[in-house]
RNA sequence: GGGCCGGUCGUCCAGCACGGUAGGACGCCGCCCUUACGCGGCGGAAGUCGCCGGUUCAAGUCCGGCCCGGCCCA
């Protein structure tokens, strides 16, 4: 056997086997197999923002150790990775870099600022993703702004318009005056500011009805007012009509039970739309609706002689006109929450307009009957998605004003204004550039304007699941369709996960993916949600190059239970690893012991060889019982507990003096050390996959090809597990270990050598001990054995009855 | 307000679906320079398992209520 050099430099070794995988295809799909059974990842292409943060290093963990496992149980992986290049971010960043806004430029142009940006760094991450380990195949890899990837999005957005699930129309939507653009709920965050909430005087038939409002610029579109009918103050006002101040138009006082009476006056004003809860009023109550905002967000027609002024000008002039009229009655401070654009903190405005959506809703049944069926990682990660779809009551928003997307394949007909769609043949098409290829079905005029939307960045990632597996352009698509797993972090599970399930039922009456695999967050060191804002952000270079990657990733399989929020802590990284050096010392020592080892000859195993068999076994068990259910915290340190603390600790110390003698007794020990350890690295490898290699090629593989991670996963064993042998070896190393506890706390040396040792218990417990009688005295260097009844010094812990009295001199 | 998750040695994480002496890591303390490993080995101190009830011979573990924290959403 090849020998393991004394000192190892991980990192360097690390590299040195990412090279070599790539170089050697380890991980290539083989599409022309068609025996082994197939195993999807449905990788999540990352926005490319160019950092690879822990975050991201714990989710590419798991799918990775589920790629891994799943190739060693013998399925023939299709593990791909893309970059989901389009994006707001990105308009952002170079408009910033280039000091340009996107309208200063044609929008081709723009548009391929924005690609040579995210090149380099997609660059970056594709460094960060080898430089972990992770099993990607990289024949695979394709960017969503490759005209390619455009074409599917756009075929799909064409067969789903077909399908009559895609439609145009005018909906209340989310608008982000400042981004200039629709944005969907996912999209909206909620800040608290502090505010200010008026109150306003509204005529009604006997007098006057004070209202509260935190939007007065409002009143031109309310179209209602709501009171509680338990709200004895006004309730008999319900029915009548009020006149809105400034604007003098009637509006009708309604019963709405879900009004706080103690909240402001009690009386609240029903806009449209000042908020996403008057959407849902106007629907309840089926209430007229008032265009209030044009499409640069500033005040329309409708807002009389305010019209053009943005929001907060609009709101100052009314308030002041309010006062002089003197309808206004109060004003104070109020802390409240508004709905902000995730990109720029703007309030955004809900508005109505003319969008493209689909029709998602109608698929809410079929997406919670889905999501019963499927695995979840961990299970309970199921409700998620559940109770999100539940709670959903709008349609998809797929259109965004925005450059740097997929475009809308769409124009209009200058005559008629009917709709063309582009025909599948031309796509991709970027409509703003070209002109269609057909005239209008309805007019047969040539002449068209294009329509000037792309689609929300979701459009494009929400599909991979078919994308990865060779939609359309593959016959054989379905051989890697539904995916066999979506990784999702626990806080996108209501867009990722929902949006690939929602998106592949309309388009195939499919499911997206067979299981989810879910992760918690990175927390810092604070136990705060990781973040560079937050200040307790760690790098991941500085981890890779502190410590390596194995131990980076044992930090991420150990770090807690598979789907809960996980702290980082160098204290597990440092843990990681010293395991790997402990590892590598002990296969180190091994493969001396097994230089001179003939694989050819066999020897009867003594009774600690089969006890570390039988241990060997049980963790074999354990360890793929953990896997399958991606608990890769108990997986790994099943695996490592039994490499350190069983086999280095109790096995290696114990068989140290056969491998250094002679005979049967050193074959029985070398066979057992070359079987065990090979089975324990396997167990390791989708956890440590480089220093796996390293040693598995040094003492196993025969060809340079071979790779531990091609090879098959151990198999539980049944015959090797011998619960008889297993009872007496507990014990016997249990006696080792007093022995070596009592001479520590005598101040020894362990190899003190002892004149006698005396085992005390009853007949059965000696009869087991006398097995390893030899065994004993060779390890701890003990002259004589006696066995008693009775009892002696030391008790012998988790073994009742069994004690000890050791004589040094 | 709703959904989900969590509250266990100083710190972090297991254990809870199948009730029965609470386990590991880090840190701390003390020994051992044993020819694989001092990036090591051995040992020790340290927990009324958020609170209150209930079921039970027996409850971190099951049931009910409450308090606190997190994520997501209203």
């Amino acid at each position: 056997m090849k020998q393991l050099p004394n000192k190892i430099d991980f990192l360097q070794t690390e590299e040195k086997w990412e090279g070599l995988w790539e170089e050697h295809g380890t991980y290539r799909y083989d599409w022309g197999d068609k025996t082994r059974p197939k195993y999807s990842v449905d990788t999540p292409p990352p926005y490319p923002s160019g950092d690879f943060h822990m975050g991201n290093v714990l989710n590419w963990t798991y799918f990775d150790m589920r790629a891994r496992y799943k190739r060693m149980r013998g399925f023939n992986v299709h593990f791909p990775q893309g970059w989901d290049c389009h994006g707001m971010p990105t308009e952002v960043a170079v408009e910033k870099n280039k000091k340009i806004r996107r309208s200063d430029v044609p929008p081709d142009v723009f548009r391929k600022m924005c690609e040579e940006w995210v090149v380099q760094y997609i660059a970056k991450m594709k460094t960060a993703i080898v430089r972990l380990g992770i099993s990607t195949d990289w024949s695979l890899e394709y960017r969503t702004m490759d005209p390619d990837y455009i074409r599917k999005v756009q075929l799909s957005f064409l067969i789903l318009y077909g399908k009559g699930l895609i439609y145009k129309g005018e909906h209340p939507i989310n608008y982000c005056p400042r981004c200039e653009t629709a944005i969907a709920d996912a999209e909206v965050e909620r800040l608290k500011r502090t505010g200010k909430i008026y109150s306003i005087a509204f005529g009604v038939p006997d007098g006057e009805l004070i209202i509260a409002t935190t939007r007065p610029e409002y009143i031109a579109a309310c179209v209602a007012i709501g009171i509680n009918p338990t709200d004895e103050r006004y309730n008999k006002l319900i029915g009548k009509q009020a006149t809105t101040p400034l604007y003098n138009r009637k509006v009708t006082i309604i019963a709405k039970d879900d009004v706080d009476t103690s909240f402001g006056t009690g009386a609240m004003m029903i806009c449209t739309y000042g908020d996403k809860a008057d959407v849902i009023d106007v629907a309840r109550f089926k209430l007229p609706v008032i265009n209030l905002l044009d499409a640069k967000g500033k005040l329309n027609e409708n807002a009389g002689k305010y019209a053009g002024l943005n929001m907060p000008e609009g709101r100052k002039a009314i308030v002041e006109d309010l006062t002089v009229a003197n309808l206004l009655r109060d004003e104070k401070q109020l802390e409240q929450e508004v709905g902000t654009c995730w990109r720029c903190d703007t309030p955004i405005e809900v508005v109505n307009a003319k969008q493209w959506f689909m029709k998602t809703t109608a698929f809410s049944d079929q997406i919670i009957e889905q999501a019963k069926k499927i695995d979840w990682y961990p299970d309970f990660m199921r409700y998620r998605l559940i109770d999100w779809t539940k709670s959903l009551d709008w349609d998809w928003v797929l259109s965004r004003q925005r450059v740097f997307a997929t475009p809308v394949p769409a124009w209009y007909c200058k005559k008629c204004g009917e709709i063309h769609l582009a025909d599948p043949e031309e796509l991709p098409v970027d409509t703003k550039v070209t002109q269609p290829r057909g005239k209008c079905a309805k007019c047969g005029s040539t002449e068209f304007t294009p329509d000037y939307d792309v689609m929300d960045t979701w459009f494009d990632s929400s599909m991979t699941c078919a994308i990865h597996a060779g939609w359309p352009d593959r016959k054989d698509w379905h051989d890697l369709f539904p995916a066999s797993i979506h990784p999702s972090g626990q806080d996108i599970i209501r867009t990722w996960a929902y949006y690939l399930m929602v998106r592949h039922l309309a388009l195939f009456d499919e499911p997206a993916y067979n299981s989810v695999l879910i992760n918690g967050m990175v927390l810092g060191g604070d136990g705060r949600k990781m973040s560079k804002s937050l200040g307790n952000f760690v790098n991941t270079p500085e981890v890779f190059s502190k410590h390596g990657a194995d131990a980076a990733r044992q930090w991420a399989a150990a770090g807690g239970s598979t789907g809960t929020d996980i702290p980082f802590r160098w204290e597990d990284v440092e843990y990681g690893r010293r395991f790997m050096t402990k590892l590598w010392n002990a296969c180190r020592f091994s493969a001396m012991r097994l230089e001179d080892h003939d694989p050819s000859k066999h020897a009867e195993p003594t009774l600690l060889d089969r006890w570390i068999l039988t241990k060997l076994e049980k963790t074999v068990k354990a360890s793929t019982d953990a896997m399958e259910k991606c608990e890769w915290m108990n997986a790994t340190e099943a695996a490592r507990n039994f490499t350190w603390h069983v086999f280095c600790d109790d096995y290696l110390e114990a068989a140290k003096y056969r491998l250094y003698g002679e005979g049967d007794a050193k074959l029985a020990a070398q066979q057992t050390l070359r079987y065990t350890i090979r089975r324990m690295l396997q167990m390791l490898a989708p956890v440590t996959p480089h220093i796996t290699e390293e040693i598995y090629s040094t003492m196993y593989a025969t060809d340079p090809k071979d790779s531990i991670h091609l090879s098959k996963w151990p198999e539980y064993n049944e015959a090797l597990v011998d619960e008889e042998a297993e009872r007496a070896g507990d014990l016997i190393t249990a006696i080792m270990g007093e022995v070596r506890k009592i001479k520590n706390k005598q101040g020894l040396p362990l190899n003190k050598p002892a004149k006698k040792l005396v085992v005390h218990g009853d007949e059965k417990a000696l009869a087991d001990v006398r097995l390893g009688d030899r065994d004993i005295k060779e390890t701890l260097k003990i002259e004589e054995i006696a066995y008693e009844p009775g009892s002696g010094e030391a008790e012998i812990e988790g073994h009742a009855g069994v004690s000890l009295t050791l004589t040094i001199a």
